[in-house]
DNA sequence: TATGTATGCAAGCAATTACTTGCATACATA
DNA sequence: TATGTATGCAAGTAATTGCTTGCATACATA
């Protein structure tokens, strides 16, 4: 079986499943949207469920956040975390589907949860390599990374789970601009004030 | 039909769906959860979807956050602000099943997402009256009430969800602790310091 | 007692859906 | 040319599921 149509059908069955969940994605819906015959699919993967677990076991393999990122870091925090922020988002788009599988697809969570955990997982333990860097120069008031690594990620899961929910209907103010805003108070609360 | 059926079908309704998605529970599932016949259901309610509707119209009639919560503040926001993240926390834990059904069963979110939307709206507006009520105090340093609120929700209801999905295999601490910890963070990044 | 109302129970229907089978076709490579 | 491999297509199967029907039963109230 051609790895491009492999391709095509993990790529659909992701967005699918991401939009409508696991159960209510069929697949004639992922055999249309990627423009293969059904058989193909059972032919390739031989059900459905193992087409998420095929996708899913790709990220054993792959680091979902580069830890080289913080090569980019300046010191100063509020550039730093806007840079880091941007890159949650950012991944957060790209796996997007992976991650709403996580919610949407209570069918299926249990059986994937130890791959999905490294997406949080990873960013986890770049922030706390970075609050610790800063820590070490002496910019921080606090040694609690975790709780600041996790207390960052709370911070921007939420927002980007709400506004993907209820959009401007809830929220009065652009991605970009609570980004901002809600570093500068994140570095307000954490910076040594001298 | 006997309205104690009738709130045994619905809370079974939304046990169920809350935690394997809408799509997932079947009408044969919440008979036997309820304990009724399949058929009551349908004498009851007509449809599988009419069960939900049902459930979420209450959200119509009562306010999700009472208001009058904000009499309990003492203007030590740290203090306030642990009230109001526990009150938070509460709501979300009654109110999980129906929070759980926007975000598990994207089948029907578009139709109750009105609804739905009380919950973190009724929550946020209480927040920005606590803000201008603190503001006008001259206890906060900023005037920005929305964003404040939007942070503070954002920041409580991420925790919660990656808590409900991973718990304790990527959160190494306490439900009590976080919040503790995450307000102290908070409540330094706003308070007018003089 | 009689009548209506709420519920249970057994059976079943029609649609959907994951998955299978058999066969045709295109295409590459030996 | 011949053979194997990947795919399409048509048809079908067995299970699930939302929902219906017909009938029996319990119970309350007129």
């Amino acid at each position: 079986m051609g790895d491009s149509v492999k391709e095509k059908i993990v790529m659909s069955t992701l967005k699918l499943i991401s939009e409508k969940g696991y159960k209510s994605t069929t697949t004639r819906n992922i055999a249309e949207e990627a423009g293969v015959n059904e058989v193909t699919i059972f032919r390739c993967f031989g059900s459905k469920k193992d087409i998420v677990l095929y996708a899913l076991k790709e990220l054993e393999l792959l680091k979902p956040v580069d830890e080289r990122i913080l090569d980019n870091c300046t010191g100063n925090l509020k550039e730093d975390l806007l840079m880091l922020a941007h890159e949650y988002h950012k991944n957060f788009t790209e796996e997007k589907a992976k991650i709403m599988i996580g919610l949407r697809s209570p069918e299926i969570f249990e059986e994937v949860k130890e791959y999905l955990i490294r997406i949080p997982k990873g960013f986890k333990e770049v922030l706390i390599k970075y609050f610790e860097k800063m820590y070490e120069k002496g910019l921080l008031n606090t040694d609690d990374f975790e709780l600041l690594a996790f207390a960052f990620i709370s911070l921007n899961f939420g927002f980007v789970l709400m506004n993907a929910s209820y959009g401007n209907k809830l929220i009065g103010f652009s991605d970009r601009e609570f980004v901002k805003k809600s570093i500068e108070i994140f570095v307000k609360a954490i910076e040594k004030s001298d």
